[in-house]
DNA sequence: GAAAAGATTGCAAACGTTTGCTATTATTAC
DNA sequence: GTAATAATAGCAAACGTTTGCAATCTTTTC
C-alpha cells in the first residue's frame, strides 16, 4: 500500500541500502545520487516506516506516559513538561490515562513495553506499585514522578510533600485557626501521606491536638471534597478551616461550604494543592501549595533519557538512578 | 536483551512459530503443548514484540490524536470519548498535543504515519488543513473532530456550530441585551466562523444592526479573553454582553469584567461556549452552550474504526465518509 | 492391518528497514 | 600506463513476528 524503500530504490534506479543511506543523511553516497534519490522519495510521497526501523535499531524514539487523571489540570502540565522536553530529544510521547483504574494501568503498562517504547514515565495510582513493579519485570527505564513509592531504586522526580503540607498548615495556623480539617486520598496513597505527615508535624510543632473526626479520606475528584465537607457541615461538625489534597477537591470543598450557605474564609478557610490553572481565577481565588508542573515534567523527560542511555551502555541501573525533590511553594490568595 | 519468542521456544522445546500459534490462541495446536508453552512464556517473562507483530500483520491496532491544546479542558474529555472508544475495540491511542504550533501539527502528523498508526484523528488548527491535506498523501484513515474543514470528503464529528453560535445569541437577544459582542479566535477558523454566522444570524433574525466594533478576534486562550475586554472596557467603548467563542476565554473575560470594577451580568453579560467542568462551579455559574464532548470523542472512534475496516476491504474512501453533526445545548446559569 | 483422514508440528518466506562487508568504479600517485 | 587508494554502490543478514504449506504422527475406518 504505502510506498517502500525498494519502490524508491527502482525509481531512482540504485539499490535500496543506497536509498536508506542517502535518506539518513549518511555519508559514502554521492551528492548527485543523493538528490535523484530524494527527488524519487518525493514523488512517491515515501515515510520511511519506523515499525521497521525501530525492529532493527532495537529502539523506537518513543516513551511512554502514565497518568491517572487526564480532566485534573495538573497532568496536562505535567505533560507539556514532559513532552518538549521529549521533543527537544527527538522522542515523541504516548500518553496513557487510566482514569484511577488499576486494570487500566496495568493494561498500558504491558501495551506499552510490547510496543517497546524507550522508556516509561509513571504517575502511579498509589497501591498499585507493587503490582508495577511485577509488570515491570522487563528492564525497561521507568521513571517515577509526582506520586513516588517510599521505597523505589528507580529515578524519579516530585516536590517534598511532606514539607508543602507543612507549609499549608503551618499557614493556616499562623492565621490563627486551631481546628484545621485534612481532606484527602485514601490512605496509603504515597503523596498524600506525606502530605498528610506534614499537616501533622505542623500541629505538633505548635503544640496543637489532632482531631481525628476532621480528617477525611475519599479520592481526587472535585465531587468527593464537595460531598464531604457537604456532610460535615450537615452534621453540624465541621472544622474552621480545610487544608484539601489537591485543588480540585479544595474546589469542591468552596462548592461545598458555599451552597451551605456559609462563606470562605469567613466561615471556612480553605486550601488547596498543586496551583492549577483555576486556582488563581479571580472568582475562585484559592490558596494553595503551586508545584512545579512544567518543570518536573522536564526533570522527568531528562532523567529518564538518562536511564535510555546508561541502559543502552549496559550500565546497572541502580548507577544511574537519581531522585530530585522540587520545593513547593505557598501561594496565598484570598480563601484562607 | 528481551526474550524473544524463539528463547519460549527453546525453553519449551517446540519451534517458535508453534510458540505464536499457542500464545495467539490460535486453533491447531496440542493442548499440553500449549500449556508447557504457555509456562515457558511467563517463566521467562516473554511480552511479544508489537513491532515485530505490526510489521508483518501490516497494522498496529494503535490510531493518532491530535489536539491543539491540552490544558483546554475541552480536549482532555474529548480524550477520554476517544480513549474509552479505542479500548473498548483493542486500540490504543497516541495523543499528540500541538500547542497551536503550526509546525508541531505537520511534524505530528508525519511522525503518527511513519509509525504506521492505522487511522488519525484530528481537531486541527484552521489555516493548517491545506497543508494537513498536502501531508496526508498517504492514504491513511482520517477523521476531523471538532473543528471541521467546510469542504472535506473526509468522515468527521462536530456539533452544529451555527446553530450553536445562533443559540447563545438569540439566548442574549432574548435576554434583553442589544449591544452584543463577539469574541473570537482568529478570522479564518472553520468552527469559529461558523459560530460568527450564527451569531450574525440571530442579529438578522431579529432586525438588529452589527457593529463592528464589537466583533473581536484573538486566540483560543483566557489571557486573550482577558486583554480584550480589559482594552474595550479602559477604552470606554465597550457592549452590554459578550458571546466570548469557549468557555476559557469567557473566563477571562468575567476576570476582566470583574477586574473592572464592573459586575457581571449587571454591566456585562457573558455566555461561553464548550461547557468545561469549571463553567459549572458555583464560583463561575457561567452561562454557555454544551458540547457532547465525551460522545464526540466516542463517535470519532467508531467512524475512524469504520474508516480502517473501509481502507482495509480496498473500498474507496468517499464510501465511507460518514458526517456526524451533533445538537449543541444551550446552558442558562448566571454570568447571562 | 492398510489406507485414509485428521491432528499436530515444523519449515521458510515475508514484512521494511539498517548496516557490515564486499565489489565495483573513479581517482590519484608514480 | 599501471598500481594503489579512495569513493561509491550493492549484497545479504538481521531484527521478531505471522502464516501458508509441507511433513510427521495419530487416529479412524473398513
Amino acid at each position: 500500500m504505502n510506498p517502500t524503500i525498494k519502490d524508491v530504490a527502482r525509481l531512482a534506479n540504485v539499490s535500496y541500502s543506497t536509498v536508506s543511506r542517502a535518506l539518513a543523511n549518511r555519508p559514502g553516497v554521492n551528492e548527485a545520487t543523493r538528490c535523484k534519490i530524494i527527488r524519487a522519495a518525493e514523488e512517491l510521497n515515501y515515510r520511511p516506516n519506523a515499525i521497521a526501523r525501530g525492529l532493527v535499531r532495537g529502539q523506537t524514539l518513543s516513551m511512554g506516559l502514565i497518568i491517572p487523571d487526564i480532566t485534573n489540570p495538573f497532568f496536562p502540565e505535567v505533560h507539556r513538561g514532559i513532552e518538549d522536553g521529549a521533543r527537544e530529544s527527538g522522542y515523541s510521547v504516548f500518553l496513557c490515562n487510566t482514569n484511577w483504574e488499576r486494570e487500566r494501568e496495568t493494561h498500558y503498562i504491558n501495551l506499552l513495553i510490547e510496543k517497546r517504547v524507550d522508556g516509561i514515565i509513571i504517575a502511579p495510582i498509589s497501591d498499585t506499585v507493587d503490582k508495577i513493579e511485577e509488570e515491570l519485570k522487563s528492564n525497561i527505564p521507568v521513571v517515577y514522578v509526582s506520586n513516588l513509592p517510599p521505597k523505589t531504586d528507580r529515578s524519579c522526580v516530585a516536590i517534598d510533600n511532606i514539607r508543602g503540607g507543612f507549609l499549608a498548615t503551618k499557614h493556616l495556623i499562623e492565621s490563627g485557626y486551631r481546628e484545621i480539617g485534612f481532606i484527602g486520598a485514601p490512605e496509603g496513597s504515597f503523596s498524600i501521606d506525606q502530605r498528610l505527615e506534614g499537616y501533622k508535624l505542623a500541629f505538633r510543632k505548635y503544640g496543637m491536638k489532632l482531631d481525628q473526626r476532621f480528617i477525611c479520606f475519599g479520592d481526587f475528584k472535585r465531587e468527593t471534597g464537595y460531598r464531604i465537607i457537604k456532610r460535615m457541615i450537615e452534621e453540624g461538625i465541621y472544622p474552621r478551616a480545610i487544608f484539601a489534597e489537591n485543588d480540585l477537591m479544595a474546589l469542591g470543598v468552596l462548592q461545598g461550604v458555599k451552597e451551605s450557605g456559609l462563606s470562605v474564609p469567613g466561615d471556612i478557610a480553605v486550601v488547596g494543592f498543586d496551583d492549577i490553572p483555576f486556582a488563581s481565577f479571580p472568582e475562585v481565588q484559592l490558596t494553595t501549595i503551586r508545584q512545579p508542573k512544567y518543570e518536573m515534567g522536564k526533570m522527568a523527560v531528562q532523567l529518564l533519557l538518562n536511564d535510555i542511555r546508561a541502559s543502552n551502555n549496559g550500565l546497572r541501573k541502580e548507577l544511574s538512578c537519581r531522585k530530585i525533590i522540587l520545593e513547593p511553594e505557598l501561594i496565598v490568595r484570598k480563601t484562607g
